[in-house]
DNA sequence: GTCTATAAGGAGATAGAC
DNA sequence: GTCTATCTCCTTATAGAC
């Protein structure tokens, strides 16, 4: 139990961090919640930038290495040729995805990066691009290859496209209502990668933005 | 200029919600950005939950009635029919892209939606449900007429997806960088528009997650 | 490594003069 | 309607005893 009381403050900023956002959490109420001392978030971390960079790394750093592992394994089956465009996408949000629950709360991995990409602004950017920017490099190239009537900027915009939409549908809440009822209500994690998938799958193979063609098969 | 103090706060609230977003934006930078009292906020709004809800509320309602025109002029023309999905889909994001520049800071109403959309978990979630439910309802129906073969759970989590990537696209800076060099700028707000609908619609229209077929034409 | 105590300043909100 | 002054609470961060 060397980390004990590390390994608890960690847990609890991000229980807070994936449910309240990054701004709206306070070092106190990190505490209160870990039920730990004023200073040991000072003494562990450094300061709260320190606190959220350890947090975020600690989630992070799994997540791309799977899928980098996924998509170098897809391009080894495709003999370095063209990976289809449904797997090059599930092996990006996949990795995020399964970790989803149909109990809001307990989808922490998946709301944590979701707030990380949305909440952009503040000293989180940096970091943002540097823990996330060789993965959408690699992704980026694959989906080159596998697309090859369009160019490296609509590419680009389609996957920014596609990082949204994860996003939202990971960070938003479970469940949405009309009135007092409640309409519909997050399945499996199993369903929601599917029909991300094939949401942006579909909408990464479009056709070029100016030609008048339907998608090509 | 009756309302000249109450216009300079909500310029300057706008402006700072929009960049900044708003669990990161105090009252006292609102004042101090707009040159007014300290007690003119207050005085003016009642609250900060007064001030969000008139920032939100002065750009939303013009947005969403133009949505609403847009979209029953094509339920007009096409004689309460189904719609087609790009034309469905580009009523819906094109009251807010259109408002898109290329310089980042002169994009308020847009990235002030955006950030409406992705703050969700504070005090703004019921007003946004609130300020968006019944647009947002509308286009459901419209889009479950432009595509029969999906359900309307189906079609819910789809039009999730849209809105995530119309935000994110929409929130994150204009340019990226990889080390020194500028990747990708932003260009004019007609180009961002076509590549979203583009991607938008051919998300939507693809085949249902568990049928083997492709996108039906 | 953990604690108490506290510094030093920012937050939203208000009272009361003008 | 506008201003100054101020209240109370919360924020991050640190000093120093144990």
């Amino acid at each position: 139990m060397a980390d004990s009381t590390k390994d608890t403050i960690l847990d609890a900023a991000e229980q807070l961090f994936a449910t309240k956002g990054f701004a709206a959490t306070s070092l106190r109420a990190i505490i209160k919640a870990a039920g730990v001392n004023t200073a040991a978030i000072h003494y562990h971390f450094g300061s709260r930038a320190g606190l959220v960079a350890a947090v975020l790394a600690r989630r992070a750093e799994p997540v791309n290495a799977e899928r980098l592992r996924r998509l170098t394994a897809l391009e080894a089956r495709h003999g370095g040729g063209a990976v289809p465009v449904e797997d090059v996408v599930d092996a990006f949000v996949r990795p995020v995805l399964e970790h989803l629950d149909p109990e809001p709360t307990a989808s922490l991995l998946p709301r944590l990066l979701g707030r990380v990409i949305i909440d952009a602004d503040d000293d989180l950017h940096e970091s943002v691009l540097h823990t996330f920017g060789a993965t959408a490099s690699r992704f980026l190239g694959a989906l080159s290859r596998s697309l090859p009537h369009l160019d490296e900027e609509e590419i680009f915009w389609r996957m920014h496209f596609v990082i949204g939409a994860m996003a939202f549908g990971v960070v938003m809440p479970c469940a949405f209502r009309a009135g007092d009822d409640v309409l519909f209500r997050r399945g499996e994690p199993e369903e929601t990668a599917r029909r991300l998938v094939r949401f942006a799958a579909a909408g990464l193979r479009a056709g070029a933005p100016l030609a008048a063609g339907k998608e090509p098969s």
